[in-house]
RNA sequence: UGGGGUGUCGCCAAGUGGUAAGGCACAAGGUUUUGAUCCUUGCAUUCGUUGGUUCGAAUCCAGCCACCCCAGCCA
């Protein structure tokens, strides 16, 4: 097929791509379409913080183009200072790069091409085009039509281009009031597509921006910006969600009317050798995840009103939340890969992201200790100030990872529910009079209770077998393994452990009350007073840790409680043991 | 009920006229000093539905049904 050199595509034999946008780029390439060029964009507006959906758009796009040897651009799509700042254009940027993507060049505002934006919108009007219109808003909405009843003209739309254009210029030379007029595309007011009834480009907003300062109080619209921006850039393939569908024939009206080689002379490419060929734009459907809520109103409503403690809560769908969670950049791009990209709208099963974050972390974190919610255990026969120092592999199935050393002595915790006094059928633990084994290190038995006043199990009496270190006990066998820390040496931490936050499989609601309303009450819970093997604090051990027997842990390096390490649970280990109620 | 879309296993998702990939979940075995991991096996005679075309249809045609999106000077 395709023999030239910088052919990326997959090796002869190698299977078809899959999936409609990648078989819609191989046919592209293979007919020559764009010039043989694939160069997409991830289009963000700053006005909030990225979440897992938008992981989706990213990693297509800059998937896409890696794939296929291109480019992609990390565009701002900031056409209204009103909603955006700087605090979001830093934290998206942030959230790329963690994400491990690198963009093309410098980062992209739709903001700088403000000055050519108005002089496209100028020839617009020139070819009679575009008008100036005096509507209110309110009034723009009544002429507007409803969706089965065609919409009227505006008395504007005849204005001389003439006129529209000297207007146009007072509008940028701040003349007017916010909302007193406004350039339209003339299109056609009867078209069955609401988006094609001489739609508003450009508005007149008093109002400082984030990058362009004071310099402009005339903005341009979305669905404007959003083509011409493409077009500078010489994107091939823009890609956006489908809600945008019924946008395209505007995108490719707006392009249509516009002098291309005054596009082309505009662009990147202006004084390249290739052929400018005009973008197309693809829809695909957005990612929703059962139990999780992404719509950024919403998110937006839960930070400013306390519900959470930031957008970087571990609790939320964030990228900074899950990174505070202890996701994985690659548990996020295998999941995003695993979901897949159709026009069908689907939701997925959230167990879906919690197989990939498992996934990660099963293979890369270090293991650990630590006894969530203590009982102390006196190693009767131990005697006192001996010191135990055992070596434990760091990762059961990676011995390149070499060993970490655990210390064992008299008096440790184990975990509260792994003793049992009326243990349940199948109870694997520690039952009294019965045997267990200390993970890597001896077999014990629970010789006696100790009780306090109220009858409450204060601590355990157990005897070590000293023989069963590394080798079987003799004569029986011993089924349960428990995770348990040194009382004099293990260090405390603070343990929290996240929930989802919502109760509704899939929540979509309507109002700011009905999202509280659906707040779970347990998403948190904070486990004070937890012991932890010490040398899992030191700075070389690193950050994510599989707590065996628990759960994946992310150490939270922000989170201050009073000296103690806060320990932020990723997600728990896979739970298979079938409990029978009794 | 104007326009635009989507319907393949409980959840995602391949499939593009030649007789239903894969992942998640689930179930049953095996290994295991984590009730984890890992391994093995099972899991859609059927592709929203009804008709039609064809030797042959998830794939083509027609009708019907269900669901989603659009009436911001938001993106």
């Amino acid at each position: 097929m395709n023999n030239s050199e910088n052919n990326t595509a997959p090796a002869p034999g190698a299977a078809e791509p899959s999936g409609f946008i990648r078989q819609m780029i191989a046919r592209d390439l293979a007919s020559g379409k764009h010039g043989g060029r694939v160069h997409t964009r991830f289009p963000p507006e700053p006005n909030g913080y990225l979440h897992i959906g938008h992981a989706k758009s990213i990693c297509l796009n800059f998937t896409l183009a890696e794939e296929n040897g291109g480019l992609c651009n990390l565009r701002f799509d900031d056409t209204n200072p009103l909603r955006e700042s700087q605090e979001y254009v830093d934290a998206i940027k942030d959230n790329i790069r963690w994400l491990g993507f690198r963009w093309h060049g410098e980062v992209r505002y739709s903001s700088s091409y403000f000055e050519q934006l108005y002089e496209f919108a100028r020839q617009l009007v020139r070819k009679g085009r575009a008008y100036v219109c005096a509507l209110s808003p309110e009034e723009a909405r009544e002429y507007r039509g409803t969706l089965t009843e065609p919409g009227r003209n505006s008395p504007w739309r005849e204005r001389e281009p003439e006129e529209s254009l000297d207007l146009f210029a007072r509008m940028r030379a701040g003349e007017f009031r916010d909302g007193e007029l406004s350039l339209r595309a003339k299109i056609d007011m009867a078209s069955p597509n609401i988006n094609m009834r001489d739609p508003i480009l450009y508005r007149i907003r008093h109002a400082d921006h984030h990058q362009t300062g004071s310099q402009w109080c005339i903005y341009p619209t979305y669905d404007y910006t959003h083509c011409i921006s493409d077009a500078i850039e010489n994107i091939t393939h823009s890609l956006c969600t489908l809600e945008f569908e019924d946008h395209r024939p505007l995108y490719d009206w707006i392009l249509r009317y516009l002098d291309i080689e005054s596009l082309r002379a505009a662009s990147d490419l202006r004084d390249a050798d290739v052929a400018y060929v005009l973008p197309e734009q693809t829809e695909f459907a957005k990612l929703r995840i059962s139990y999780t809520m992404m719509g950024k109103r919403f998110l937006r409503a839960m930070v400013e009103e306390g519900k959470v403690d930031g957008w970087d809560d571990p609790r939320m769908p964030t990228l900074a939340g899950m990174r505070r969670r202890g996701y994985t950049p690659a548990s996020i791009r295998n999941f995003c890969e695993a979901v897949g990209v159709t026009r069908s709208e689907s939701l997925v099963d959230i167990g879906m992201l919690e197989h990939a974050i498992r996934e990660d972390l099963d293979r890369n974190a270090p293991r650990a200790m630590c006894v969530t919610r203590p009982l102390k255990v006196v190693l009767s026969n131990f005697e006192a100030g001996r010191v135990d120092r055992l070596q434990m592999p760091r990762h059961p199935k990676r011995e390149e990872l070499g060993s970490r050393e655990v210390s064992l002595t008299r008096e440790i915790f184990i975990e509260r529910e792994d003793f049992s006094e009326n243990p349940p059928a199948g109870f694997k633990r520690l039952v009294a009079g019965g045997e267990v084994r200390l993970r890597g290190a001896y077999v014990i038995r629970c010789d006696e209770i100790v009780r306090n006043a109220g009858g409450g199990i204060d601590e355990l009496r157990c005897s070590v077998d000293f023989n069963t270190l590394g080798k079987r006990p003799e004569g029986r066998k011993v089924k349960g393994v428990i995770h348990w820390v040194s009382a004099s040496e293990g260090k405390e931490i603070t343990v929290r452990l996240y929930d989802r936050l919502f109760l509704g499989e899939n929540p979509a609601p309507k109002s700011v009350e009905e999202v509280f309303d659906g707040i779970n009450p347990d998403s948190l819970v904070q486990l004070d007073g937890c012991v932890l093997e010490p040398g899992a604090l030191d700075d070389a051990a690193g950050d994510h840790f599989q707590f065996e027997r628990t759960g994946y842990f992310f150490r939270d390096r922000q989170a201050q409680t009073g000296g103690a390490a806060v320990f932020n649970r990723t997600i728990s280990l896979r739970d298979t043991w079938k409990r029978t109620e009794v």
